[in-house]
DNA sequence: TTGCGACCGCTTTTT
DNA sequence: GCGGTCGCAA
């Protein structure tokens, strides 16, 4: 049995063990939400809830893998059958058993977002519109706008009018174009990200019984970050909760840092209103960070307001050791200031590994990473490239796409135009003929191609046999054999580098039963946790160290323009949203805290002369000390 | 109709 | 500095 007492302090323990009913609870930076959350459903089990009872919702894959793997250590049997995982995750388990019942082929695709940017393309040929036409969002624009009306579940000319004004003569093409959209996907028998939440929270709307079914079957729900849920994550999650009302949502509106993509700190906000006789709680002892660390993150919050005020408390000793605010004449300058004070850390033994530099967007670390290359010091980085969305790898995947969902037009236009004088036009009228056949081998490819062209057929009828398609390591083994090696060598002067990629893509696909599962992993798990190396310093966008901690960080780029960016300083809720921002990476740090800034910076227009992040204007001179590096670098 | 080269515009964050 | 888009030649 788990000694509760000795292990959580009075606020957590509250939590843990806090009688049946709707809880809110409020956890600062560094509170030990995790370990509140994890000990939360190891208390669960140890009186004897069924694992099968919990469901437990988080954000990323990170995030529930980590809260998984601890509640495995607590206890050590039976804990697999928790439904743990993203918000995503769980609404396709959902939709993916009850297929039949939402309306879908039980073996549908899931889109990334370059496969709806594709499916996009040819409603805006349709429309005939250009892709690039003024006063009309371009595929990702729209996309996004599509995102933004299904997360807040609003209709698309209400959001046009409130928060894209600009667009406003244009809502009758947008709405046209969603339905066009949304028609090509229903063909292609695919959803995108939105559509696997939109569509399972309609499931359990209109099917009653099912509803009830799954509201009886979860008796305890938790829900992680919840300060960051969308409208339609929230109502998912209320949908599933609204059973037995054991719902505990844990969030910290100061780090709601998602509202572009429809996070609502209203969720929040509402949840005694939603479940009135909820209760609320707090924890607010930091266990992170130094005191000197911990005044500074209060103070750059406090401008904030729209928020709870509340302030941290340290748990941990003085140190008397001020973070520090560098101004550093170049970005390059920066680059050695970081550099160089990484080997002093080093040189107090700490390691690579607990040394952090975080930046608003990724191609703040540019400079950075040469420098770092340069000194010889080893960095894991998260980068925007995101492994399975590299060409070769989605390349590979249609192929297996086509043979469990052969109503996937995307897999296949992509897949025919690996043929040499296959282009966009080509594409479609062969999709036109399969469609109409459902037999790939009656399909006339142009003449050059006919030899490959049956050679692909032979391998698209082998892997989609049964056998094959439990066997994903095995299938991708085939299509590079006989198709894609070849392929990829007469495409790409690094094929041997892409080919490095796909055999880390077949040891990763053994660990699959199915296809199926596979390709669901390959697109749910965009996480850049798969190729990422844990060793060295690391390098992230804030957004991506939510939820980390390292002993050092330096936080860089702190000049206006950059940090808050310029677009969203324009508006108070932006400019909120990047304090907030610039709150979770201050609280990322335990003993040393830097922020860094450059006074000028090389742009490809030319030199830009920057200004000081106003966040640093913010915070009390007394709260750290000022560090002026030379006119070196 | 494809495929290549020139040019344009933009540069945030992610499941 | 790059990816995407468009225009043009084959």
């Amino acid at each position: 049995m788990i000694d509760y007492v000795k292990l959580l302090n009075e606020e957590q323990r509250e939590a843990v063990t806090a009688a049946p009913g709707p809880i809110l609870v409020v956890a600062g930076a560094g509170s030990g939400k995790t370990r509140a959350l994890t000990y939360r459903v190891a208390y669960l089990l140890d009186n004897g809830v069924e694992p099968s009872r919990i469901l437990l919702a988080t954000f990323t894959n990170k995030a529930a893998r980590q809260m998984l793997e601890r509640v495995a250590r607590l206890i050590p049997h039976g804990t697999e059958a928790i439904w743990g995982g993203t918000f995503h995750h769980l609404a396709h388990r959902l939709l993916r058993r009850h297929a039949s019942l939402a309306g879908y082929d039980p073996s549908f695709t899931i889109l990334d977002r370059s496969d709806a940017a594709e499916l996009l393309s040819e409603c805006y040929d349709e429309l005939k519109l250009s892709r690039s036409e003024l006063h009309f969002p371009r595929r990702e624009g729209a996309l996004e706008i599509f995102g933004l009306a299904a997360n807040r579940e609003m209709p698309l000319e209400t959001l046009i009018s409130e928060e894209f004004p600009h667009f406003a003569e244009q809502t009758d093409r947008l709405v046209e174009l969603a339905r066009l959209y949304r028609k090509r996907k229903q063909k292609a028998s695919s959803v995108d990200y939105d559509d696997l939440l939109s569509e399972a929270a309609r499931l359990l709307r209109e099917q009653e019984p099912l509803r009830e079914e799954y509201q009886d079957h979860f008796h305890h729900i938790l829900v992680d970050e919840y300060q960051d849920t969308s409208r339609l994550q929230a109502d998912f999650i209320h949908l599933l909760a609204s059973g037995h009302r054991q719902i505990m949502a844990v969030g910290d509106d100061a780090q709601s840092i998602y509202s572009w993509r429809g996070a609502d700190i209203r969720n929040m906000l509402s949840f005694p209103e939603r479940y009135p006789d909820s209760r609320l709680l707090y924890l607010r002892a930091n266990y992170r960070s130094t005191p000197e660390i911990l005044s500074l993150a209060n103070a750059a919050i406090a401008a904030n307001r729209f928020q709870f005020p509340k302030e941290l408390a340290p748990v941990r000793q003085g140190q008397r050791l001020k973070p520090s605010v560098v101004c550093c004449p170049t970005a390059n300058a920066q680059a050695s200031f970081v550099s160089s004070q990484i080997q002093e850390l080093r040189g107090e033994g700490i390691p690579w590994e607990e040394i952090a530099i975080l930046y608003r967007a990724h191609f703040h670390a540019l400079e950075l990473q040469l420098e770092l290359t340069r000194a010889g010091i080893p960095f894991a980085i998260t980068s925007g490239l995101r492994f399975f969305e590299q060409a070769h790898l989605k390349d590979v995947a249609a192929f297996l796409r086509l043979a469990t969902n052969p109503r996937d037009s995307v897999a296949f236009a992509r897949l025919v135009r690996m043929f040499p004088g296959v282009g966009e036009k080509t594409a479609g009228r062969l999709w036109e003929d399969f469609s109409q056949t459902g037999d790939l081998a009656s399909v006339a490819p142009p003449k050059t191609s006919a030899a490959a062209w049956k050679e692909w057929v032979a391998l698209q009828r082998e892997i989609a046999s049964p056998e094959l398609r439990r066997q994903p390591a095995a299938q991708i083994e085939k299509v590079i054999d006989s198709f894609y090696r070849t392929y990829v060598e007469s495409q790409h002067a690094d094929a041997v580098h892409r080919l490095e990629d796909l055999s880390q893509l077949v040891s990763f696909a053994a660990e699959f039963p199915d296809t199926e599962s596979l390709l669901t992993q390959l697109t749910l798990l965009t996480n850049t946790d798969r190729s990422g190396s844990r060793e060295g310093v690391q390098l992230s966008t804030i957004h991506q160290a939510k939820g980390l901690e390292w002993r050092a960080v330096f936080v860089i780029m702190l000049a206006d323009g950059l940090f808050p960016s310029s677009r969203s300083a324009e508006s108070l809720l932006g400019e909120e949203e990047e304090r907030r921002l610039f709150y979770v990476a201050t609280t990322r740090a335990q003993d040393h805290l830097f922020l860094v800034y450059p006074r000028y910076r090389a742009s490809h227009y030319g030199e830009n002369s920057l200004r000081p992040s106003r966040f640093l204007s913010e915070i009390p001179r007394e709260l750290y000390s000022d560090v002026r590096t030379s006119r070196t670098g």
